[in-house]
DNA sequence: ACCTGAACACCGTTCAAGT
DNA sequence: ACCTGAACACCGTTCAAGT
């Protein structure tokens, strides 16, 4: 984790600001406002202090969502008691980072990260991992077998996330609903039977079967 | 499809611009540019017109972006010769459209819509759910199961894309590196066992992989 | 070392007016 | 009906200077 350098003998001028200040100020403004008010400006604002003087302590507004990230998780990602049956253990282990994020939708922009590799998720990472090792996999399959999961988690949720902010954006009909209007049964039959589940079909949450489905595969097929 | 108004007896002035004609510089500058460098303002001057003047063909900025993901859907989107085994037929149709969505990523942006409701995309959608319930699922789990699958299939090109972005900007030592750097072995065994092969493991392909092992999944659970 | 003011180089979108 | 100019209300970031 990159530092701010170190205060050796403290010559100059003495802080005002704390990067910790800064990013507990970013917190308060996502939680209460959402993520697109969180700006370099309205950040200096709510501490009372300049847009530069931000930059002291931060590379730029990238490293500040990541390190807001960071933060979330420290802070709400507590590691839940885990079942001994190992292929038990990979789902709830994902589930239990899955919930985590959903509950932050604003997340999305910063999550489609490399990999969660936030310092606090890596135990949780350690336990999809060695729990697919368990199952049988062989380590490169499980670390692949991970990714996957990564894949299919951080797809839910910015799907979902992204459905959920244009549904509150405009009211009016989506673009799925006028598509999904005139559907030829000829061509699309299976969509056209289905047009009218279709929105509260997917509008439930599957989130475990999907995973449970995902999990079983890979530990049958590897 | 929402229209513009339509040119009943042609009163007033005739349009110098046309929706298409929009759609089509956006996707030059896209192409040639990058999604970052595609503003109205660009996007105006590509064709010789004012920004203003682009409003009366779209309604703002995020519809330009469904537009032209729609219009990329219609151009690349091929429909590939499908296998009649309806398990490999889900496969193949999943990896098309994953494949035709990997190659431009700027798609990122929009994708995270809804479901792919683009209309040329709905008969790959038809061809999953057709297959699942070929495989014996009821047609509300396959709905279900196509949802999974396009979570799954939408997460593997949102992380790589922006993982891909991130190394291109800053070619410093990415999060990832500096977290997995000092592991406790003690604590994160596996993780630590793998540190070093973590990054070329990650890097590789397996997309193909994971689908099957989900559609595996799906079809044995359900 | 840390902070500031002023400025650079932009955004998307609205409004009132013109043809 | 379609287009324009000017303006509104913003952005992230850099630079040179101050303490």
């Amino acid at each position: 984790m990159p530092q701010p350098p170190a205060p050796r003998k403290a010559p100059g001028r003495p802080p005002r600001i704390s990067r910790e200040e800064v990013v507990g100020a970013a917190r308060r403004i996502v939680a209460e406002e959402g993520v697109d008010r969180l700006t370099m400006r309205r950040l200096a604002a709510e501490i009372g202090s300049t847009p530069m003087a931000l930059y002291h302590h931060v590379r730029n507004k990238e490293e500040l969502l990541v390190l807001l990230l960071d933060d979330y998780a420290a802070r709400t990602l507590h590691r839940p008691r885990l079942p001994a049956a190992p292929r038990e253990r990979v789902v709830v282990a994902a589930a239990a980072i899955h919930e985590a994020l959903a509950a932050c939708p604003w997340i999305v922009e910063v999550l489609t990260a490399d990999d969660l590799m936030s310092a606090s998720a890596l135990w949780f990472v350690e336990q999809i991992v060695d729990g697919l090792i368990a199952c049988g996999l062989t380590p490169e399959r499980a670390v692949h077998g991970y990714r996957a999961i990564w894949y299919y988690t951080a797809g839910e949720i910015v799907v979902r996330a992204t459905a959920a902010r244009r549904r509150a954006d405009h009211d009016r009909p989506t673009y799925r609903e006028r598509v999904f209007g005139d559907l030829d049964p000829g061509e699309l039959p299976r969509l056209a039977g289905l047009a009218e589940r279709w929105a509260p079909l997917t509008a439930e949450d599957t989130y475990l079967d999907g995973l449970r489905a995902l999990v079983d595969g890979l530990v049958v097929t590897g």
